[in-house]
Formats: structure tokens, sequence, C-alpha cells
DNA sequence: ACACGCATATTGTCATATGATATGATTTTT
DNA sequence: AAAAATCATATCATATGACAATATGCGTGT
């Protein structure tokens, strides 16, 4: 499968390194259920055998699972992949992993879920805090959204970053570290079906991010998350029409 | 400083290996700026000899940081200090690190907002999803927070069980992700003062708590998000008091 | 001035050996 | 016979030394 430029931006996986070959692959199988939660993996040598890596490279790609809260290592016990909830979902590179085993609509409503709790939030403190410098730039974007010659990918970007504008201008670095959710759910989305299809969807969409914008610029708490829970409000719909038409999972 | 019960149980790191170590006092200095965003940390062999380990324990700890966002390595190039917009804030380790500088009274209000944002809707959710033995369940961790023995460190691992408990009845995995979050800001919390400190804080803790699960109990999503929120907005204006009567910064 | 290539420094990878630790079987003691 | 202590063993943890890959920047030649 050949990565596209959104692909690219959102895993940003270095794979040419054999240590994020290892990573990736026995991320994606720990998150699979490949091997089961709870159970014991292969010891160093045998992974390191089957990988055809050194124990060296082996033992550094646990260390990172391990970072990100997928295993436990235990002297003599061995290595145990952890309970679901102690993973840490706000990580990227895990979130990635979910998408490569096929789209889950119930994953993806999740996530709809928590950007409904945040993002909203997260524009009523723009309403707040935002500079006059972001606030034409987050304007800059949305309507840079409404080109009619957006692809659907390209259309993808410029809603990430739009977002993330939004985040940023929060000034609550907490709300910028979900931009990872921000870009599954968008990829997610976008493997689904893009509003890009028809020139109708295009503006539509761009019109209801300029309005958050401007709700901002008049520093509007609540109208600003109203606006906010609008554009997800319309995303996840297009989810859930795009399951239903489609219930089959799309390959990651 | 000797480590007390709820400090082990926030923290969790294990002291004990060597790899452990490092990746914690490291995590500390790039966390508290003793290496600032952007620049290059030393190289493994001068690394490795200042914490008197071999370079393979040190490269497995770098691998740890870089996991978590705090670094990226390039070959020939060095390791350089990642931009503290792609720290991973909600990984608990980096929570902890923060904390271990001292408090800073920003950094709570940020985790307070993102609560704000998050645990009225787990609330929420809860009262859609939660099974009965679930609301029973957190019925006991909310009448048990009004035991009059508390100390405040039992009170806060008993404060931070309940809202474990909720985000898990939420079912929304994402929301229970949040946990670390919630130790942090409750360990902050307790670090500046304590409802523990007279009976009858306590008893009014207790009985916010337990409308919370009386309004989940009755289906309310409304009224579920209502209760938790005045719980936040309390715990935060505990802070704010806190902070006003000594404004000096509390060592970590 | 420009392009090319090489020296160099740093991370990446490898192979092997030894230490630490927890399990389960075995032996000793009561 | 039961309980406690001991030992063998398997696994992760750490150490060491070497080599490979990579990117920078200088220097050389055109």
């Amino acid at each position: 499968m050949k990565k596209g430029p959104l692909e690219t931006l959102i895993t940003g996986v270095d794979t040419r390194t054999s240590h994020s070959q290892v990573v990736d692959v026995l991320g994606r199988a720990i998150i699979s259920g490949e091997f089961p939660v709870g159970t014991i993996l292969p010891g160093d040598q045998e992974l390191a055998m089957r990988f055809k890596v050194s124990r060296t490279v082996l033992r550094e790609a646990m260390k990172t699972l391990a970072a990100k809260g997928l295993i436990v290592p235990r002297a003599r016990i061995g290595t145990r992949v952890t309970a679901r909830n102690q993973w840490n979902l706000f990580d990227s590179d895990i979130l990635t992993w979910h998408f490569h085993n096929g789209i889950d609509e119930d994953f993806l409503t999740h996530i709809s879920e928590v950007r409904m709790a945040f993002e909203p939030h997260a524009a009523a403190l723009a309403a707040i805090h935002a500079t006059e410098a972001e606030i034409s730039h987050m304007m800059r974007l949305a309507v840079a959204m409404g080109d009619p010659a957006h692809t659907p990918e390209s259309l993808a970007v410029a809603d990430l970053r739009f977002h993330l504008a939004v985040a940023e201008a929060s000034a609550n670095p907490f709300m910028r570290s979900v931009g990872s959710l921000i870009e599954a759910a968008l990829v997610g989305i976008f493997k689904l079906s893009s509003p890009a299809a028809d020139r109708e969807g295009i503006e539509d969409v761009s019109r209801n991010h300029i309005r958050i914008v401007e709700q901002i610029s008049r520093r509007d708490e609540a109208g600003a998350r109203a606006a906010m829970e609008v554009v997800i409000r319309v995303g996840r719909a297009r989810v859930r029409v795009a399951m239903d038409d489609a219930p089959e999972t799309v390959a990651g």
C-alpha cells in the first residue's frame, strides 16, 4: 500500500529504521489482539529471531511499547500485554495502529464523543484568549477550506489545520495534545467519505467553520462552543451515513 | 523526600531498575527546562558516563522518552528536545514530572479546564451506559468518601477511585485514559490543601459526589453533567484559595 | 562559483557475556 | 506428613566492544 501525504503526515512513522519497523509491527499485533490482553509474549530471543533483528533492537522496541503502556516486562515472568484501559489512547501511534486493523464504527463514535467534550470547550477558551493574529489566521484557514479545487485529501489536511489552530488559540497546552486524536478522527472520516465529493459539501463545511471564527472574534464563548458543536455533529453524522451505506469494514 | 502511599500509587515509578531511574532523571530534566526545548542533548556516551550506566541502558531510556514525544533522535545530528506542543501531556509520567518541579497554578488551572471539559461529559455518558452494578459501586465509593476518619491522603485516594469509576462507567475507553490526568489534579490539590482538614469539608465533598451517582442512577444526563461540574468547580476553587494564601510555589 | 566527494561525528545495529530476579521443583527440617 | 528452606532454571536487565548507516560540513577540483 502506497502512503499518501495525509497518511504520512498523520502516521509520521519513520519506516527507515528497523527499530520503528519492529515497533510498528508489534504495536499493530498487540492492538489487533494477535497477542491478546493478559498474555505473555514470546521471549526476547525468539522475537528477535522472528523479526530478524538483534536483541538490542528488539528490546529498544519493547521499551517504546512499554512507554506507551501497551506492555509490562517482569523478570523471569516475561512481558505481558496490559489491559486495554492502561493504554494511552491519546498516543498518536496507538491511534494509528487502531485504524490499521480496519475502521471500526464504535471506535469512531468514541472519538467523536471525546471531540464533542473537548473542542467546544477549546473554542470557548479561544474566544477568551485568542489574539487578533490567531483569529485572522484561523479565518484564513476556514476560508481556505472553501476552495472548490480541494481533493478529499487536501480538504482533510485543511480541516486538520483549522482544528489544531483553534486548539492552539485556546492557550491550554492540553487542548493541543488532543491534536493526535483530531488527526485520527479526520483520517478516519476521510477514508469513509469526504465532503469534497460535491461542491455543495465543501461550501457547507467552510461556512460552518467560518462561523466558529466569527463567534471567537466576537468573544462569544457560548456562541463559539455551539458553532463548534455543529461542526463535530456534522462530521459524526457523515460517519454514520457512510457506515450504514457500507457496513463492511474498510481495510486500513 | 519519603514517598507516601498516594505518591507511590500516582507515580507508579519503579525506582528499582537503573533504566527507570535514568528515564526519571532525564525526563524531569527535560520537563524542567534544564535541557531547553530545541537544544541537542549530550551524546550517548557522555550521558551513559554521567549516569554511570551502560550505553545499552541509556539508549533504552532514550527510546522510552522518545516514545512519549519528549525527544527526537537523528543520526549524526544528535537527540533534540522537541517542542512542548509535541509532548503527550496525557502521559502519567510526564504529568508526574511536571509536578516534581513544584506546583504551578497555571498548570493546575489548565488541568481543571480539561477536567471541566471531560468529566461532565463522562458523567452524562455514564447516565446512559452505566450498569446497575456499576452504579451501586460508584455509590459505595461516594459514601466511603464521607468517612470522618479520612486523612487527607486516604481521602484523595477515595476521590480518585470514584472519578475513575465514573470514567469506566461511561463505556468510552478514552474517558478512562484521562485517569492519569485526574490523578495529577488530585495529587496537586491534595498537596495544596485538603478538605479532610475539617469534618464539614468531608461531608460536603461526599454529599456532592453522592449527588452525581443519584443523577446517573436516574439516567438524567443533564443532571449528572451539572452535578459533576459542581464537584470540579469546588476543587478548582480550593486550588485558587490555597494559592492566594500561599502564593509561593510548593516544592514537589 | 559550483559540484562533487570525503572525513567525521553521532546515532543505529549487532553479538556475546554476565548479573538479577522470580518461579517451581527438590530437599531438608520440624 | 507438612512446612520451610534450598536449588535449578528461565527470563529480563545490564555491560562491553565492534561495526554500519547517516548526515553534516569542509575541501578539493573543475
